[in-house]
DNA sequence: TTGCAGGGTCGAATCGATTCGATCGAATCG
DNA sequence: CGATTCGATCGAATCGATTCGACCCTGCAA
């Protein structure tokens, strides 16, 4: 039924031919933007249909019209990193779906300066056709990227991120929301606490934090996280996991808690996947959680397929970030002005923390 | 630092007027696709330096070039739903590797015919910039898009559907493997068993399987997977799950059990996730697994986040599917002729099957 | 009968690049 | 020294649409 598979791909000029109409009047009849006669428009239809016309090309549209329907994400790493973090997924959702009911779909970038790449190919995300870019967890490394998209005049929202001139800022109260959690710990009496941080580097090594941290920390939100716990408790012991992963929560849970001599009353994680890993380190070395240890996680993830323990956590809103993020930027292609976003986490009380032992 | 903001947005032709160059010239430069002396090249980009030139528009470029550099996958339902299955994120991680290296990026698009659309207003899969397509879990509602994006010459893979006309094949064997699933069961012994599949429809509900089921089923997988248990054992019950998920596992495995009159003597599971659910439902139940019920799953996912369960389960090979489909674009768009792929999943033993109790 | 509104159509400019073939001077070769 | 090649540059065509302004006709009001 496929009517005449012609040599060439046709061309909204050849259907105009073959109906005998102008290319303008062709035009027309396809995108309904102007008074058509019913009757050149199926003139019009029928020969699209007898050139297997498949309607105007998406590119020689958009160059005419300005716009791509094209929003890029750029995550940072690869996509199985970024898609093991449980609260990727609702964010990513949350913005498709603010976007979707704009006609604009998601163009997934990774963050280029990862991956080994020559410095002398311009990366993907310099080179893809974009009407506006959301950047979520993505460091400071991005910064001339960002540089040539703002020169290209293209919007650009950033999740979590540090803070740029010229970037729709789409932020999270990380480091109160620390604070509150390590206040609630101090409160409950823990003089003597273990933090475990998410990869706070591009390295991604596991090992106990250096002094240097912060210099040379690139994740915002892991070091914002890491300074709320230090408003509250000045010293403590850290430990980075190389990835948010019930298996680096384990590692790390296993060396914090190794030491029976010197061993912290309650460990603060920086993602609820991590304070499942510990509680799990806890399990094997015959610690009861809260009883002898307390341990509070970050995210809000429903824990239900992970074994059931009732974490108490905080509540972050995953999918809002996504929606403020895809609102935001919507904005910003509509020429309208774009405040920048605050979300709040709250705390989540569960069943992993409570006073220290006597 | 960021130069002159001139208020329209500067093209290649500006900037080449301001190096004294004809725009051949200047793109040379740029591209560096043909000799250009060194001199001029710095003239060039000078000049786009004062200019505030971010570079070649893409879309242009992708105009001419004839190439987006964009390679859509359409993924059923939204994009919640599509990442809650396990199998999805290897899969897409392995499409993303493979087309990375070749420089193409993943634009997500989901099946428009699940959205409330309009019929008048195309869908983007339609309308969006692309240079091929990969179709992942999607039914045959997406027929009147295929016969559009090979009208536009479009090429197509489609992950685990029914075979199309036109369009690159990348199957598992999912009743092969589903029948050597269940002849292992009946091998053992079990003579009354129940299997819980995936949605096998549009609707997504939940409750015991229809008679008409195979003249309603639009999902080819789950209903391959379902005859494979059939080419075994004539009768059976079935249930069909909403979604893949532990929760609906669970609902599944209650309903199952629950009367003790009347129970089977083993689970088929057609994805882990339900497998787990079911197993959950049965430890309620207080049956032990493999002793009073054998539970047998489909994908082969690491167990060791859920609870620590060794499934017996049929491993497929996720990021291979994503590989597979990758490599046959990339095949595809360079005019090469590719080969179909099937794909074979494995029976991994693990500590949920065993000889029925006596 | 004239004037005007507006539906329908068309021609031409435009979007922003890439690329083919031609040109021209300088260097190389026999 | 003439022929040839090669490197550097340019002009013009091309990719495939959208859209603005102009034009023509018809119908209706004054």
């Amino acid at each position: 039924m496929d009517a005449h598979a012609t040599r060439a791909r046709a061309t909204l000029a050849a259907v105009a031919e073959r109906a005998g109409v102008s290319r303008s009047t062709a035009s027309l009849a396809f995108s309904g933007a102007g008074p058509v006669a019913p009757e050149t428009r199926d003139r019009v239809l029928e020969a699209a249909r007898t050139l297997g016309y498949g309607g105007p090309d998406p590119v020689a549209r958009s160059l005419r019209r300005g716009r791509t329907g094209i929003v890029g994400v750029v995550i940072e790493d690869r996509l199985r990193e970024a898609f093991r973090d449980p609260m990727n997924i609702p964010m990513l959702d949350g913005l498709a779906d603010e976007l979707g009911t704009a006609g604009l779909s998601i163009l997934l970038l990774t963050d280029p300066t990862t991956a080994g790449s020559d410095p002398g190919v311009p990366a993907v995300i310099e080179t893809a056709p974009m009407d506006a870019v959301v950047l979520v967890g993505c460091s400071t490394r991005l910064d001339a990227s960002v540089a040539l998209l703002r020169r290209r005049r293209i919007p650009i929202a950033a999740i979590e991120a540090e803070p740029m001139e010229g970037v729709l800022d789409i932020a999270l109260d990380n480091r109160r929301a620390s604070a509150l959690g390590a206040a609630r710990m101090h409160e409950l009496g823990h003089r003597d606490i273990a933090v475990v941080t998410l990869p706070l580097g591009p390295e991604h090594s596991a090992g106990a934090l250096a002094e240097d941290w912060e210099a040379r920390a690139t994740s915002f939100p892991a070091a914002e996280r890491l300074r709320g716990v230090l408003d509250v408790y000045d010293t403590l012991r850290g430990w980075m996991a190389p990835a948010s992963s019930i298996a680096s929560g384990y590692t790390a849970g296993l060396s914090i808690l190794a030491d029976p001599q010197h061993r912290p009353t309650a460990v603060i994680a920086q993602s609820d996947l991590l304070a499942l890993g510990v509680i799990r380190a806890a399990d094997e070395l015959g610690l009861m959680v809260p009883a002898d240890l307390s341990v509070l996680g970050f995210d809000g993830i429903r824990t239900e397929g992970y074994g059931g323990v009732e974490l108490t956590t905080l509540v972050q809103p995953a999918i809002e970030k996504g929606r403020a993020a895809g609102r935001g930027v919507l904005r910003l292609l509509a020429g309208e002005p774009a405040p920048p976003v605050l979300l709040r986490c709250t705390l989540r009380p569960g069943q992993t923390v409570g006073p220290p032992a006597a």
